[in-house]
DNA sequence: TTTTGAGTTGTTCGA
DNA sequence: GTCGAACAACTCAAA
């Protein structure tokens, strides 16, 4: 039997991969690839931390691969170049892959795809990186749900395809010659400057550290999640979101091992904690498929009346600046900024809120939100952040109403009551009493005095009076009634 | 085809 | 201090 190659790319990891699994299958030898292909993701290139990341994740594939007796082919440059390339030195007769869903991802399959084809090598995609592919999830007029909760709902009563197995002796008979492969150091793809953001954020990328995260997450965190997951100073959530981008670990896995801990029997999940979890994989899910079915939401509102809206004139980015960099005056979304910046990564409570700040506040386009994210989160994904900022700036699909702006003070006390995060990411506000953590302006002269803090010197005064802010973006946001819709 | 009910995560105001 | 209403208009999805 000819070579298989299996073409990785967001799918790092060796169990529930369906295109290795069916290269197996084969029986002969499988050759496992990755191609550091920027230009092929077109304008949405991965970001710095979402390269540190990939580095660390390909190191850990490697390794795992090297135990199963097999390698990882490294290569860069156009990925259709490069796989024709390497099927003609093994005389490959497959290439499969797992599809992906981003609008520059589907056009470069379908150029690998030709170009393939035409040489007669067995070229196809599997689905492995969703519970369900997009063209089988529509509403009853054929088209695809804007609104998440049917959507959740007829996903609900669809059969989940369980994890496929990895074969035996998976990697088949050894290729008579390893192609030519790079280091994964010479993809270059570790920050040149500053530090590594993934071992100080105490990351573990790959296959192995997403199951420990999975498995820890079902056992332990998961009876708390309702609870638990919006406060930002408790270990509340699954932090799954970077492995599940990186495809170290598939929803269906997610799903399979929720699925086990529950000896639910008929409506599944029964279990209210499994459910409010399974809904945040619905919430990915949710998103791929809108961005397959509405391409051009990265960077244009879904209801096209918004990209009239009257945006405030920020000279220089000054405002911009102040809150990519966690200036604001307000803690809590300066904790949020301060952890991105720091950590990569932001609790979800609080990307909710430190949004709403910036295009409500502040009156700045998500668009630049949502680049800041590209290229600052660890987990960041085309398809999260496009509905995420959308939703928040009221353009998108189910978005939030326009009149829900949230208040940053309120929300800090509600969901940060003890102020541990705040302190965590704004530490020169830590001795401030609990009571005037999240509105140090309101603190009396004597009490900042005596915990340190100059207000304007040491952290700076609100930016915008939330008052103010508020009445101007329900007034921005008035002046396009009736006009959402051209 | 038309109608109807509903829609992730909020805030403020006034009784 | 608590509670309900108002904050609008529009789309979606199903009946």
């Amino acid at each position: 039997m000819t070579p298989a190659i299996v073409w990785l790319r967001r799918d790092l990891r060796l169990r529930d991969n369906a295109a290795l699994s069916a290269a197996a299958l084969r029986g002969g030898p499988v050759v496992p690839v990755f191609i550091w292909d920027p230009q092929g993701e077109g304008a949405w290139a991965p970001g710095a931390s979402s390269r540190a990341w990939l580095h660390h994740s390909l190191v850990a594939l490697e390794a795992s691969l090297r135990e199963r007796g097999s390698r990882l082919v490294v290569a860069r440059g156009a990925s259709a170049h490069v796989l024709e390339g390497l099927a003609r030195e093994l005389g490959a007769g497959a290439v499969y892959w797992n599809r992906r869903y981003e609008p520059g991802a589907a056009v470069l399959e379908g150029i690998v795809n030709a170009a393939l084809e035409r040489r007669g090598v067995d070229a196809r995609g599997f689905c492995s990186a969703l519970l369900f592919e997009p063209p089988a999830v529509l509403n009853r007029q054929g088209g695809p749900f804007q609104v998440f909760t049917p959507f959740w709902r007829h996903c609900l009563q669809l059969p989940v395809p369980p994890p496929v197995a990895l074969p035996a002796g998976a990697f088949g008979p050894r290729v008579r010659k390893w192609p030519r492969s790079l280091e994964c150091s010479d993809l270059d793809l570790l920050p040149k400057a500053g530090r590594d953001p993934i071992p100080s954020g105490g990351w573990s990328p790959g296959e192995k550290g997403a199951s420990r995260r999975l498995r820890r997450f079902v056992a332990g965190g998961l009876k708390r999640y309702g609870r638990d997951r919006d406060r930002p100073g408790r270990d509340g959530t699954s932090l799954l979101s970077p492995h599940l981008h990186f495809g170290e670990i598939g929803p269906r896995q997610a799903w399979a091992a929720v699925k086990a801990l529950s000896a639910d029997t008929g409506v599944f999940p029964r279990d209210p904690e499994a459910a409010t979890f399974l809904r945040e994989i619905g919430w990915r899910e949710f998103a791929h498929h809108l961005l397959f079915h509405f391409p051009t939401t990265p960077s244009i509102p879904l209801r096209p009346g918004f990209s009239r809206f009257p945006w405030a004139e920020d000279k220089g980015h000054a405002m911009l600046r102040a809150w990519q960099e966690g200036r604001t005056g307000y803690p809590i979304v300066d904790a949020g900024m301060r952890q991105l910046q720091e950590s990569g990564w932001m609790h979800n409570r609080v990307r909710m809120v430190a949004a709403s700040f910036l295009v409500k506040h502040l009156r700045i386009s998500w668009i630049h939100g949502a680049r800041w994210f590209w290229n600052t989160l660890v987990d960041a994904d085309l398809a999260n952040n496009t509905l995420g900022w959308q939703w928040s700036a009221g353009c998108g699909a189910d978005a939030a109403p326009y009149f829900r702006i949230f208040a940053p003070v309120k929300q800090g006390m509600r969901w940060d009551p003890e102020g541990d995060y705040v302190r965590r990411w704004v530490p020169e506000l830590g001795p401030l009493p609990t009571r005037f953590l999240h509105a140090p302006w309101e603190a009396p002269e004597s009490v900042l005095a005596s915990a340190g803090v100059g207000l304007g010197t040491g952290y700076p005064r609100p930016i915008v009076d939330h008052g103010a802010a508020r009445a101007a973006a329900l007034g921005a946001f008035r002046s396009l009634r009736g006009n959402t819709h051209p």
